[in-house]
DNA sequence: TTGAAAGCGCTAACAG
DNA sequence: CTGTTAGCGCTTTCAA
């Protein structure tokens, strides 16, 4: 890298003030009082100077980085970037840092992240694993060296989690459209080696139990949406009511319907990203902020332990389900 | 936060082996040649007690944190998660760390960015520049105390630079569009203090010299997209092409032009994100992995002062141009 | 090749 | 309220 000048030190401020350099720390972090004039004048001084506070010196010597690590699945699932924008407001309201690790959707990259974020001593973790069993052993070993919580998508029942609930948006759903007179449901679902996918598929299945159940598997991919669709509607073409796991599902089987001559069947996604607003797609709203809030307090606390939160998700209607 | 049981040291290690601390570093490390079987009894001890490097205390002696800092305008902007992807990856072969921050579009929160940043010590800044004149004091302040590079939006072709050419694409796209019989062309622009957007629509208008002239001006959304083509379609009915200055816009362009009967009309949009693809929406792909390639070759080689480099995009035809 | 010791920048314990 | 001093964990002179 480049030659940077040498930064302003603490010791500087110290002599330049003709302070020591304890009462100069203190007048700074306020960690103890001062008197004002002398607070006054180490405060002059740093600014003159250009004095910042080495991260790396208080944090060795605090042991505490006010840094955050936040495990994401995978970034390009356009639900993570609205969470990672979530924590990092309610990570800079207690004046943390947010540490951004994305698992790339690979147990494997995760376990390396996990590690990579406690090597940097990270003060708490936030994950949103990647996979319901594959993502387990990281998990246990990373607890051992630092405080964690899931976030979002909770594969450990037994460890800390901020979680939304799945099953209640598919409820509201069915019952939203069946009011409507739609009556004959399906599912595309995503591998159900992701966490909230799976209860929301099993939400679906159960709402399903005297009638027929119509589920076909995707991938996370619009056009992997409109293959389910394809599959879906002539298997059983009497289907009037597409319910998908996640937006990009849904943006493909709302394309796939209409090119089907079929635009009359409801389409409903999940996540409601900016996609399910431009298109008019129903979808599920989940709460990032208090998510957010509730994980990062939950950090905080010392009986994080015991932490086990249940937000609520919010409906929204759109056009696609008219 | 929760208690966590005190990490091993290099001490311990030393202890353990009957070693002298620097010599265990060394077997380490490898920073300098060890005895062979001294090098196996560090190692072995080190793993036995799951010794792992404190990075803090490295940090602080060596004064480098193996650490970037990646300033992106907007995360919510389906263009950024991919270049963060690609810059995560380019990092994560070099052995080094990647510190996200999120500018949120306000020139405001971008300087506490790169402050907070630059009080982590991160090694070198790479930064999409949120706004073209109000992001420079920033950058130029933080200059002062990193190696910084500019990457993908260039606000000051005097700093350092890693880009991909913007008008060639537009270009591109035009003379294919003209070639398949397409005459009237209009444009969608985004506001043009966002550097890329800005040379998107210069291109453009430089295109249109001999003929008349439709641009008109939106925000960073579909639904901005809508009404730029409803307030294009009624000033100027005979526009048989509409070059969106990004995906989001595109997507808005596509469903208004339906909604109006005029789905025969062409439509681009830029950044080839997921949503084109789900549309079949013709796009710009950006390089974004050989820009976060060259943008850390370039933090991390001395004369990277000197740094000005300019990739090509490519146009992904899709059937939105048919 | 190995070890002893200094010291990166900071905060906190201890004196005064 | 202020100053002196130790020491966080590590790498790297400097000596042997």
């Amino acid at each position: 890298m480049a030659g940077v000048p040498r930064r302003v030190t603490i010791r500087e401020v110290a002599v330049d003030s003709g302070l020591s350099i304890a009462t100069v720390s203190r007048a700074l972090t306020g960690s103890r009082p001062v008197g004002p004039e002398i607070a006054q004048r180490a405060q002059e001084s740093a600014a003159r100077l250009g004095y910042r506070t080495d991260s790396i010196g208080r944090s060795l010597r605090t042991q505490r980085t006010n840094t955050l690590g936040l495990v994401i699945p995978d970034i390009a699932n356009p639900f993570f970037p609205s969470l990672v924008q979530a924590v990092e407001r309610a990570a800079r309201d207690q004046n943390l840092s947010v540490l951004i690790a994305d698992a790339a959707n690979d147990p494997g990259v995760e376990q390396a992240a996990l590690r990579s974020l406690i090597d940097h001593r990270v003060d708490a973790v936030l994950i949103s694993p990647s996979h319901l069993t594959a993502s387990r052993a990281a998990i246990t070993e990373s607890m051992a060296a630092v405080p964690l919580v899931q976030i979002d998508r909770v594969i450990d029942n037994s460890l800390p989690y901020v979680r939304a609930n799945q099953s209640r948006p598919v409820q509201q759903l069915v019952s939203h459209l069946r009011a409507r007179g739609r009556r004959h449901f399906a599912f595309i679902a995503q591998p159900d080696t992701i966490a909230t996918s799976f209860e929301r598929e099993s939400a679906f299945r159960e709402l399903m139990t005297d009638v027929p159940l119509r589920v076909v598997s995707a991938e996370t991919s619009a056009g992997s949406g409109r293959g389910a669709v394809r599959e879906l509607m002539s298997r059983w073409p009497e289907i009037d009511a597409v319910i998908c796991a996640n937006d990009l599902l849904g943006v493909g089987a709302l394309r796939e319907l209409r090119t089907l001559g079929r635009a009359e069947v409801a389409v409903s996604g999940y996540d409601d990203t900016l996609i399910a607003e431009a298109l008019g797609l129903t979808s599920v709203r989940q709460p990032v902020d208090e998510l957010a809030v509730a994980a990062i307090s939950a950090v905080l606390t010392p009986d994080m332990a015991a932490t086990r939160r249940e937000l609520e998700c919010a409906v929204i209607f759109r056009e696609s389900t008219g």
